[in-house]
RNA sequence: AGGCGGAUAGCUCAAUUGGCAGAGCACUGCUUUUACACGGCAGAGGUCACAGGUUCGAUCCCUGUUCCGCCUACCA
């Protein structure tokens, strides 16, 4: 096979680019289809179609592209399925931002039109964050590119649709639920964000009907409300109201009077006065109440959160008050009711009162509560097998911490509210006949509906909140022509679209095929990992295991990695408006990809929060480049003769550097198995950085460069072999530049990403060699820290003496005069104690290990000896602590024997090097006198 | 309001069945030696948030406090 000669510097633009192409041109990342190999699937969180790559994708991506890289070389058949999300209200709002800037709105465009024009500028812009994906190498299998309103995928859709509603599970219903009045769409629970604010409570004097002078106090925090009020609740059991129960209060502003209600549930004693105002169309625990007494509902906001006028009237509302009031909208009515309670001296207090205000989570909008019949999902009974499957462990959350989390809100889930009056997304597979529901097919601007601000009253209705709940839909899988019950043909398509995580909820068994029984679907679910971040734990993981379980009655996957949120260096969260955005693709343009890949990996421990500052990925960067050097280090040694020894006959640096690479490839399997990225990266760089490159290359040198060296052959061979080896363990993490090298060396393949992840290699491993190898270290670290201590040059020659010379300690280190001269730089003399000249030596201790080295007259014998008393100091302070503990009779009988024979021998040797240093510093001394 | 997590070197983060606290970046010296100055070598830098408790011994276990973050939530 060719090989090529590596540049000097490192390209990664360059090479990145000719490797993705090169993958992609040989289909590299399909699965390869064996009967016999076991099958490893991930499905991609879909990405928004409007979104560009941010850090977030970066890390999602690059920990999921670990993963399948890694068992694809491991010989799995391997699946990782790609595709985009189509983001109903988020995509809607991209476009009509647009069309705001044209002068246009998607009502001028009418419906059709506007799908198109959403359409068009998703086959624009909508793969733009597919292109980032794979230039961050991501290896999904892009023949199999889905889309959430693809054909198939909109077939599953209306398959599971119609068979929920079969089954009862899915409804329609007026129930009050989160509506965003600039969206103009209804929201689940879990898309309303609640943000801490101060507000006012207002406490408020509602009289008794027939006793003026009794009065109850009522607070709120939203008193334009009251005009909806149908009823006021008190504690059964509170003495103070117990004998007001049944009678009737009149409401303040209006006409009516409305009864006093005993409600346990709804009365806190203790908070307020211990009486509440109940306002079913306007607070989510006031429709609960009203539901339990029967209460009528006023829906006073139009869905602009406007007053309604209509309602006004209803509600009796006082006539000037109306007046006042058409429609205004929230923040002026409240400020015209306080007005008015003002003047008639009802309101008896305003107190600042801290409370949750909820946002849209798109728009941040203050969302209402807003009365209107929806379709939603009847969560429970789905609820029920999804949480068992995380409690018996055939799911697995991990880290394991958020398991509680998941469990509880699961315990606690309310019903799924799943239509959007948006136009975007799948439409409703729900027909009406207009001759059969005439009566429930509202008028725009009526008092059970919202107000269509004098529009004309559209063909169809634009929203199915002018459908009453009344109406009967017919749900089908093929869209409906004709009314089974009348035979008529006047029907319309319900206009509200499905939330886009009912899409999404579906994804991991919709991507493959279903509902046909592919062979992808056979293969491949359930699928093994799911990749994902905390923040859509709720909006997508659990539903996607309700979904899963209930309509293929297997899980959708197994393992449930969930990493964190990338944050900036000051811990925010990142986001435009801040303007603290790292953005990953002008990192990988400025550092490479792999550097960038690399650093999210070693900051991906779990249940955390990540802050990724730059310097990271610029040490990383540096990383690389250290492995590109040393492969043109080695790239440069590589001709010449190569021949296997017996182990027996390998040379030590080989031995150590053999039983080294088998500890970092059972590191590197043992991280990866458990999820561990950050500690598969550290493994990885400190093998390769501080033991390959600093220590085995360096001890390689002279056996390659000297001619004829009878260790040549052997060493080249190990270099060659180990170096190999080491760009596959490092390939999942880091792709581009392991081919790169692996390419341009001797192979036999066509890729490095089908060769297969190295393994261990129980023959390697020899611990005598590395015992003998830590020795060996630190008898030459000390030499180096010994010249350091005397300002030495590199390259004077040393004689290094040794009461106990390193050959005695370890035998196996027969030759090792090559060894330190090649890495210390100079020429050595072994020789005994008492042969020191004693008049011109430092000594250096560690353990049992003692370096003398010759000191040059000139040298600033102040500064080595105030070293040298430091260092004493500090030995003699652990001394001490360490001889107490050993005298106590507690730990001597308590602790472990093992323990205490430890602390004993650090004892003995601590003294030995506080004598030897201690005679280094009075010969120092002497020379200095 | 509840739940969860965090507080360790200047910065970003590790580690520990409870027995010498570790990396990277930044910093200080020395070093331009033919893989690499995006390099090499050496070094300095810590009351392990605070206060109690258990223990021969606590950064680690327990209790409380403070600060920070996140998630959930209808306290009018």
């Amino acid at each position: 096979m060719p090989s090529l000669q590596l540049d000097k510097t490192y390209n990664p633009t360059a090479v990145e680019e000719k490797w993705a192409a090169y993958w992609a041109e040989h289909y590299l990342f399909q699965p390869r289809h064996s009967e016999k190999a076991e099958s490893y699937c991930i499905v991609i969180p879909p990405p928004n179609v409007t979104g560009s790559l941010h850090i977030g994708h970066a890390l999602n991506n690059t920990l999921q592209d670990i993963l399948i890289r890694w068992k694809r070389m491991q010989g799995l058949q391997t699946l990782w399925v790609p595709g985009t999300d189509h983001a109903g209200i988020a995509t809607q709002n991209v476009v009509e931002r647009q069309l705001k800037e044209e002068g246009l709105s998607r009502e001028h465009l009418g419906r059709q039109a506007f799908i198109e024009r959403v359409w068009t500028w998703k086959q624009q812009s909508g793969d733009t964050i597919i292109e980032q994906l794979k230039q961050l190498g991501a290896s999904c299998d892009w023949e199999r590119l889905r889309f959430t309103m693809d054909k198939g995928l909109s077939l599953a859709v209306r398959e599971v649709f119609v068979h929920l509603f079969d089954v009862g599970l899915i409804y329609r219903g007026e129930r009050l639920i989160n509506w965003c009045p600039r969206c103009l769409t209804a929201l689940s629970d879990i898309e309303v964000e609640h943000e801490d604010i101060k507000g006012t409570l207002y406490h408020i004097r509602y009289g008794l009907a027939d006793d003026p002078e009794t009065f109850l106090t009522v607070a709120t925090t939203r008193p334009e409300t009251l005009l909806g009020d149908t009823a006021v609740a008190v504690h059964p059991e509170d003495f103070r109201y117990q004998q007001l129960i049944g009678k009737q209060v009149k409401l303040p502003l209006t006409t009516r009077t409305i009864p006093i209600l005993a409600d346990p549930i709804l009365v806190d004693r203790e908070f307020g006065t211990g009486a509440v105002k109940i306002t079913p169309a306007h607070d989510f625990n006031d429709f609960e109440a009203g539901e339990r007494h029967g209460l009528k509902r006023f829906s006073l906001l139009n869905h602009h959160a406007r007053m309604n006028p209509i309602v006004l009237k209803e509600a009796q509302v006082n006539l000037q008050l109306q007046k006042d009031l058409y429609d205004q909208s929230v923040q002026q009515a409240r400020l015209i009711v306080i007005e008015a309670l003002t003047q008639k001296d009802l309101l008896i207090k305003a107190e600042e009162h801290s409370m949750a205000l909820g946002k849209c989570y798109r728009c941040k909008t203050v969302v209402e509560p807003y009365l209107s019949p929806q379709w939603f999902v009847k969560t429970e009974p789905l609820a029920i097998p999804a949480i068992e499957a995380v409690e018996t462990g055939k799911i697995r959350i991990i880290p394991e911490g958020w398991k509680n989390n998941y469990l509880g809100w699961m315990r606690n889930i309310k019903d799924w509210c799943i239509s959007r009056q948006i136009w975007w997304g799948h439409q409703i597979p729900a027909w009406y006949c207009r001759s059969c529901n005439k009566d429930h097919l509202l008028e725009p601007g009526s008092a059970g509906a919202a107000s269509a601000e004098g529009s004309a009253m559209p063909t169809s209705p634009t929203m199915s909140c002018f459908i009453t709940s009344d109406a009967k839909p017919i749900v089908s899988k093929t869209d409906q022509k004709f009314c089974p019950h009348c035979g008529g043909s006047d029907l319309f398509q319900d206009p509200d679209v499905l939330d886009t995580w009912f899409s999404s909820a579906l994804w991991p068994f919709s991507t493959l095929g279903w509902p046909e029984q592919t062979q992808d679907l056979k293969t491949f679910y359930p699928t093994s990992t799911l990749v994902t971040g905390l923040d859509i734990l709720f909006f997508w993981v659990a539903r996607m295991i309700m979904m899963g379980i209930k309509l293929t009655g297997q899980i959708p996957f197994r393992d449930v990695y969930i990493h964190a949120l990338v944050r900036d260096a000051e811990g925010q969260k990142m986001s435009k408006s801040k303007g603290n955005v790292i953005d990953p693709l002008t990192k990988m343009s400025q550092y490479g990809t792999d550097a960038l890949r690399f650093t999210l990996a070693s900051m991906a421990s779990p249940g955390r929060d990540m802050k990724l500052a730059e310097e990271r990925i610029e040490g990383y960067r540096n990383f690389v480049t250290k492995i590109w050097n040393a492969a043109r280090f080695i790239q440069l040694h590589s001709h010449g003769p190569k021949t296997t020894v017996t182990p027996e006959r390998r040379t030590f640096p080989d031995q150590w550097i053999l039983s080294r690479l088998n500890n970092a490839i059972r590191e590197v399997l043992k991280a990866l198995d458990n999820y561990r990225f950050d500690q598969a990266a550290s493994h990885l760089y400190q093998f390769i950085w501080h033991e390959y490159c600093d220590w085995y290359i360096e001890l390689a040198k002279p056996s390659l460069q000297q001619d004829n060296h009878p260790d040549a052959a052997a060493t080249r061979h190990t270099l060659l072999d180990s170096f190999e080896i080491i760009q596959r363990l490092l390939h999942p993490v880091m792709p581009f530049i392991t081919e790169e090298i692996w390419q341009s060396f001797p192979h036999e393949g066509l890729s490095i990403m089908t060769q297969p992840f190295p393994t261990e290699h129980l023959d390697w491993s020899n611990s005598q060699a590395e015992q003998d190898f830590s020795l060996f270290q630190a008898f030459v670290t000390m030499t180096r820290t010994g010249r350091a201590l005397l300002n030495i040059p590199a390259n004077q020659p040393l004689t290094i003496f040794g009461t106990t010379t390193i050959q005695d300690e370890a035998p196996s280190l027969k030759n090792l005069h090559p060894y330190i001269q090649s890495i210390l730089r100079s020429t050595l003399t072994l020789a005994q104690t008492t042969e020191w000249p004693s008049d011109r030596i430092l000594q250096l201790v560690t353990g049992n290990l003692t370096v003398g080295i010759p000191v040059e007259t000139k040298l600033d014998l102040q500064q080595v000896v105030k070293k040298v008393k430091k260092q004493i100091e500090a030995k003699h302070k652990e001394c001490s602590r360490l001889q107490d503990r050993v005298a106590s009779p507690a730990f001597r009988e308590k602790a472990e024997a093992s323990v205490i024979q430890e602390s004993e021998e650090r004892v003995t040797s601590l003294r030995q090097e506080i004598t030897l240093l201690t005679s280094s510093q009075q010969q120092l001394v002497t020379m200095l006198s």
